[in-house]
DNA sequence: TCTGGGGTCCTAGGACCC
DNA sequence: TCTGGGGTCCTAGGACCC
C-alpha cells in the first residue's frame, strides 16, 4: 500500500471561525488582533484584498481599518480552540493517522488509492468540513512533511488546483517547486532566506538542489534535513500520539502599564493558578518555576528581569507555587518602572504519573495527598461551574492590569448561554 | 496611549567524570 | 621537554514555527 502525506489546514482560521458563527461577517472584510489588540494576526480573503497586511500593529492602522470599513474582532480562544477540537476529530476519522502540528493544521497519513488519484477523497473532506463546520480547508500531498507543506501552500496559491495539490503526483513538478519563493519554504526563516539571496538561492527548487556541504555549513543539520525533505525523503516521522510537553508558560500583555508591585504580583498570582491548572491537565509536575517582568520592548530604557527556583520537590500543587513564585516577583520587582508585560515559565516538567519521591523531603505523605485531593476539587468545580468560580484571593477581584479585548465576539460554541439563534 | 503568546530544536561552551 | 581521549550534563542564546 502506497502512503502519502498530507498537511491539511484551515484556511485564514480564526477569521473563518468568527465568520461560521455569524453570517453579519461572512463573506465580508474581517481582520483579527492579537491578545490585548496589539496586531493584525488574521484577514478573510477579502480583507487580503484590500490590502490589509498582516502583522500590522493596530493602533497604526485603526483609521485605514474605519475609512474601508474593515470589521475588527479581539482574539477569541476559547471559540478557535473549540472549532479546532471539532476539526481535528473530521480529520481523525477521515485519515489514517494525524499529527496535530497547530491550531488550525494537522499532518496526515493517507492511503492512495490503486490508481493513484487523491482528488476524490480529498474533495468530499473538503465537503465535510464546509458542511459541518463552515470552515473551508486546503490540502497538500507530498511524501514527506516538507513536501505536504509545499503542495499546502500551492493548493492555497493557485486557484485553479481549488484548495488541493498533489505533488507526487503531477506531470512537472520542478515547473511547480521553481515558482515558489525560498521565503515560503516551511523552515526557512528571515535569517536563512537572507543567506540563500545572496547566495542566489530564491526558489525551493533551488533550495533542493544546491550540493548539501555548502548548506551543511551554513544552517547545519536542520538544512540537510529539510533539503532531504524536499527531495521526498521523510526525516520527519509523523508524531501521532503527541509527546509530553517539556515546558509550560503563561505570559501576557497588560492592558495598560504597571507600576506598583501589588497589581504586578495580582497578574503573577493570576498566571502561576493557570499555569499549575495546565500542568493538572496535562498530567505533570514541574521541578522549576521562573518568573519574568520587562517593560516596552520599544521604548527607549527597555528593562527585563528573569528569576528562577529549582523545586525540591516535583509538584503541580498551587499552594506550593504560588508563594515560590510571589517570592520570585518580590525580588525582581523594581520601583519607578512601568511595566507592560509578565510571564510565568515551568521547565524541567515530568509526568505525575511516575512521581519520585524525595531523600530528604520534609513533608507528610498525608499531607500531600490531601492537597492534591483540594486541588482536583478546585479543578472540578470551574470545569462545571465556569473559569474563576474558585479563585484565590491573591489574584485580586478587579484585575485593572488585564489585556484589553474590546471587540470579542460570543463564546458561541462553548457557553449555552451563547449559541446563536436562527431566526426563520 | 496603543507593537501577541506559546512552543520546539540545535549549537556552543563550560564543568565535570573516568 | 613534556600535558589524552571520550563522554555526559547543563545553560544560554539563536532560529524557527503557527
Amino acid at each position: 500500500m502506497v502512503q502519502a502525506i498530507a498537511l491539511i489546514d484551515g484556511n485564514n482560521f480564526y477569521a473563518a471561525c468568527e465568520q461560521s458563527i455569524d453570517p453579519s461577517v461572512a463573506k465580508r472584510p474581517l481582520v483579527i488582533l492579537s491578545n490585548n489588540d496589539g496586531c493584525i494576526i488574521a484577514r478573510s480573503p477579502e480583507a487580503r484584498e484590500l490590502g490589509i497586511p498582516m502583522g500590522q500593529p493596530y493602533f497604526r492602522i485603526r483609521n485605514k481599518l474605519e475609512r474601508l470599513g474593515v470589521i475588527v474582532r479581539s482574539s477569541n480562544y476559547a471559540l478557535y480552540g473549540d472549532m479546532s477540537q471539532r476539526l481535528m476529530n473530521l480529520l481523525d476519522e477521515n485519515c489514517e493517522g494525524i499529527e496535530i502540528y497547530s491550531i488550525d493544521e494537522a499532518f496526515a497519513r493517507i492511503n492512495r488509492p490503486s490508481n493513484g488519484d487523491l482528488h476524490p477523497w480529498a474533495r468530499r473532506l473538503r465537503a465535510l468540513s464546509n458542511q459541518s463546520l463552515g470552515l473551508p480547508i486546503s490540502i497538500g500531498f507530498g511524501a514527506s512533511k516538507g513536501q505536504a507543506k509545499l503542495a499546502n501552500h500551492l493548493a492555497k496559491t493557485r486557484a485553479f488546483h481549488a484548495g488541493i495539490f498533489d505533488l507526487i503526483n503531477i506531470q512537472d513538478q520542478d515547473s511547480y517547486l521553481e515558482s515558489i519563493p525560498i521565503e515560503n519554504v516551511w523552515g526557512i526563516g528571515q535569517k536563512s532566506a537572507h543567506w540563500c539571496r545572496l547566495k542566489g538561492i530564491n526558489t525551493a527548487k533551488q533550495l533542493r538542489d544546491i550540493p548539501s556541504n555548502q548548506l551543511k555549513a551554513q544552517l547545519g543539520i536542520v538544512g540537510i534535513r529539510l533539503q532531504q525533505e524536499l527531495l521526498g525523503q521523510a526525516c520527519l516521522p509523523l508524531a501521532t500520539t503527541p509527546s509530553p510537553k517539556q515546558t509550560t508558560c503563561v505570559s501576557r500583555s497588560f492592558g495598560h502599564s504597571v507600576t506598583s508591585l501589588e497589581e504586578l504580583i495580582e497578574a503573577i498570582a493570576t498566571y502561576v493558578v493557570h499555569a499549575s491548572e495546565k500542568l493538572r491537565r496535562q498530567r505533570q509536575l514541574t521541578q522549576s518555576i521562573s518568573v519574568f517582568i520587562r517593560t516596552n520592548p520599544f521604548a527607549p530604557s527597555f528593562y527585563s528581569q528573569e528569576a528562577t527556583t529549582r523545586l525540591g520537590v516535583p509538584t503541580n500543587d498551587t499552594t506550593v507555587l504560588l508563594p515560590t513564585a510571589l517570592a520570585l516577583t518580590r525580588k525582581i520587582f523594581s520601583a519607578h518602572k512601568q511595566f507592560t508585560k509578565a510571564g510565568v515559565i515551568m521547565r524541567h516538567l515530568q509526568s505525575a504519573d511516575y512521581q519520585q519521591q524525595s531523600l530528604l523531603a520534609t513533608y507528610s505523605q498525608e499531607g500531600q495527598y490531601r492537597r492534591d485531593q483540594l486541588m482536583r476539587t478546585i479543578d472540578q468545580i470551574n470545569a462545571s461551574y465556569g473559569k474563576g468560580t474558585i479563585s484565590w484571593a491573591c489574584c485580586g477581584l478587579k484585575q485593572h492590569w488585564n489585556m484589553r479585548r474590546e471587540k470579542i465576539s460570543c463564546a458561541a460554541t462553548t457557553r449555552i448561554m451563547e449559541i446563536p439563534i436562527v431566526k426563520a
